[in-house]
DNA sequence: CGGTTACTTGAGATACGTCAAAACGAGTGG
DNA sequence: CCACTCGTTTTGACGTATCTCAAGTAACCG
């Protein structure tokens, strides 16, 4: 398999469609604001040339909190968890990355948390002496890199938000809302598929896998969401923007 | 006043004194791995060039989570608070900044937070775009930046691990421990100077002030700390720190 | 199917929030 | 130097959202 399907495969933001508003413009979506359109053919070729491409089962371990940050990651395919381990067992999820999503960039020594898959994955590794190198001959790339690392940082700190100040329904309105965005899924009416698990998700939202349960139940007898095996649908698309905006 | 006593001033970081490990070293703590450091003294001067001497009396705003982001700030001395308001009047407050911080840096279009003076506070302020042509043919401040975005990056996943998973005197304690780190401030025998409010802290722990109160008392009481008018003395570094690492 | 894991639901406990009042500290003016 | 005010902090009594512990149900997989 060739690097330049995977690198092709970066996810869209959620920037608007450059032809014309149609979710079906498929080839549009995935390129759109991604960091690969920020980079020529010729370019492409050149990331290519230092990418090995991976893969992990669920629950295998990109890397561990206390490794040395040799590598960094594009993922190509499934989602990764991030997460801090507690000496007593207490877990906090500080992310999830998805396909199009980079890992290892920002931090130069230490990662600072562990990553596992939650689903199967697939994704580009690079050494990061050879990345970073690349990185100082294009600056469109960086650029882009920057651009990403900004929407992070935006995301975490909606998450300190929500960790500090919201209920466990707003939490969880929160956090569907950004699901939906972030996978852009486009699935049938409203349906958000949830690939992690009710405690990946009570660790990311500060919360017992006891409580996400009840609040899902709750927010579903309201009539908001209707609860479906692997995900949620939608009902009240305003209701819970409400709710998630706090 | 010239630009120049300003950038000079930039805060040291952790980083060890290149010369000894004198804590007296004053010339060498202030100019260890902060921005400045990056740059010989020409490029030191292109800075000075774009910048504007600003100061902001406690209280006043330095710029709404609404406001378009056209400037960049670099905290000359005083602390900052960078926060979210919600419509019905709850509070988190994001971090803190404190004297070499960047402002701004980041985001493009908005900043996603609003910030302003906890005490009196003196900043440079650069116009975004000047700021972005001087980066841009300037790699060495460049990747200064990066390291101090990627310490920032560190203090939000700490900042959401203790949001979602410390109990309100392990909060507290990594606090005071964080704070004392940052501020370096070497002051007599383990005393560390909180020159924020109750509120302030309380928002940035996602407590109530009545809470961060009695958490502070509970403490003293214990004798891990005492507590002083303008701040707090570690009287057991050990268990502070036992506390703080959750 | 039978076993295993994930999820849901219930009843009771608790850490933290809320409301209210008292103590403290910094100014101000007599 | 004291008396008064205003804002902040501390302390107390009580309420509640969420946690804990425990049991039941559904989904998954050999």
């Amino acid at each position: 398999m060739t690097v330049h399907r995977s690198v092709a495969n970066l996810r869209a933001s959620s920037v608007a469609c450059p032809h014309r508003a149609d979710s079906r413009c498929e080839e549009c979506k995935v390129r759109a604001s991604s960091v690969c359109a920020a980079l020529r053919s010729d370019e492409l070729a050149e990331l290519e040339a230092i990418a090995h491409q991976v893969s992990f089962a669920a629950k295998e371990s990109l890397f561990l909190e206390s490794d040395k940050a040799r590598d960094v990651f594009n993922i190509t395919s499934g989602v990764v968890r991030l997460y801090r381990l507690f000496r007593d067992g207490r877990r906090q999820v500080i992310g999830f990355s998805f396909p199009g999503d980079f890992l290892g960039v920002q931090l130069s020594t230490d990662h600072g948390f562990s990553a596992d898959a939650v689903s199967d994955v697939s994704v580009c590794r690079f050494a990061k002496r050879d990345f970073e190198a690349l990185l100082a001959r294009k600056p469109l790339l960086m650029e882009a890199l920057h651009g990403r690392a900004a929407t992070i940082m935006r995301l975490m700190q909606d998450q300190v938000v929500s960790l500090g100040r919201r209920s466990a329904e707003e939490r969880m309105a929160w956090f569907i809302t950004q699901l939906r965005e972030r996978t852009a899924l486009g699935g049938a009416e409203g349906s958000v598929s949830i690939p992690m698990s009710r405690q990946d998700i009570a660790d990311y939202l500060g919360l017992t896998i006891e409580t996400v349960s009840r609040t899902l139940s709750a927010l579903a007898k309201r009539g908001v969401i209707s609860v479906e095996p692997g995900g949620v649908r939608v009902l009240k698309e305003g209701l819970i923007g409400e709710l998630a905006a706090g």
